[in-house]
DNA sequence: CTTGTCTATGCAACGAGTTGCATAGAAGGA
DNA sequence: TCCTTCTATGCAACTCGTTGCATAGACAAG
């Protein structure tokens, strides 16, 4: 499991409450990593019992108090071993493909929305990307020694975007052979 | 969840047993979706007790005998059913991803050997992808009109294809971005 | 002759992940 | 004024998925 080791390095990158953490899992992080906040409280109580983060009340006006958290001696060593131990090889589930192949056995025409429906969405992800892009690695970066925290996160930006087109192109190739298939009926 | 619909595509294009749709799993088809005997076994015995599938024994000789599912009737509605509901943005998780954002808070070249691991096996399972497409979608096809489910199966193959060459490209990115950041320390 | 691998199915226990619900004050729109 | 949304945390129940183990005959390698 590596949920907690997805909240490390977020806490790493900056604190942040339960709240917040589920946040960016909507948002940036989740883009490679998703989890909802119910999951979030769970580890972040396990992970603060095994000591990996430390918790600060923080009081605030106009809206309910927050529970800040930020990684602990114990948090960095865990994520240390972690990273220095091998992963294996990813598992996959790819609904759509599913879909695909079925529709072998049902009416192939009727995928073609849902194909340029999920071609919509990836085209929004394309765009949000290359905005948060131009947004925080449009410059040469700052003068002297890189920063190895931004241009990691760039590399996995980039990562992002290079699987957005490449879905993208694969989707209009999908799209074409239903096309292709519905006409020579 | 979609175990289920991946079994019901998987005996609609052979039937086949636990056993066999497990190897099936690990094969072909688990590139784009995986799953152990154990979760396939539990999930045919409820797919039967809902009749979705036929069951019949097959005896065997110097093996133990099997039992060889089919889809029956409703099992083919409920596929059908689920084929026409749209499905959404499947929740990724790239655990390489946040191992290379949290290399920025230990030492980036200590993941260099991982990303080079990785590399080692994108390459060979893209090589298996292309013996695959050679093996199965050499030839114009059979003469007449196009059979859909060697189309699809074509179509989704390509796309991962796709997938392994982009990952391949990715990699090699992150692996410059990583000896850069090893070099300027 | 023993050990290991392959076929084939399955139980039991656990851990991961989802869904529904509850609370509660502040702010903004119909 | 009421309804919804946002912030913030959490419980309970459930389903999904993994891991370890068990059985058992056939066959091949050491």
């Amino acid at each position: 499991m590596a949920l907690e080791h997805a909240i490390l390095v977020s806490l790493l990158e900056k604190p942040g409450s339960g709240y917040e953490l589920a946040r960016r899992f909507e948002r940036s992080i989740g883009y490679f990593w998703n989890a909802t906040h119910q999951q979030i409280y769970r580890v972040l109580k396990r992970m603060e019992s095994d000591g990996w983060v430390d918790v600060r009340d923080v009081p605030q006006q106009a809206r309910p108090d927050k529970k800040e958290y930020s990684v602990a001696a114990v948090g960095r060593a865990a994520l240390s071993g972690w990273l220095h131990e091998p992963i294996e090889p990813e598992s996959v589930r790819h609904d759509l493909a599913v879909k695909i192949r079925g529709a072998a056995f049902d009416d192939p025409a009727a995928l073609i929305g849902e194909v340029e429906r999920h071609y919509q969405a990836h085209t929004d992800r394309l765009a949000h990307y290359l905005a948060g892009e131009r947004r925080d690695f449009a410059g040469p970066g700052a003068p002297g020694a890189p920063d190895p925290g931004r241009e990691l996160q760039h590399a996995v930006l980039r990562g992002g975007i290079a699987y957005e087109r490449m879905m993208l192109a694969w989707l209009d190739d999908v799209r074409a052979t239903l096309h292709r298939l519905a006409a020579g009926r």
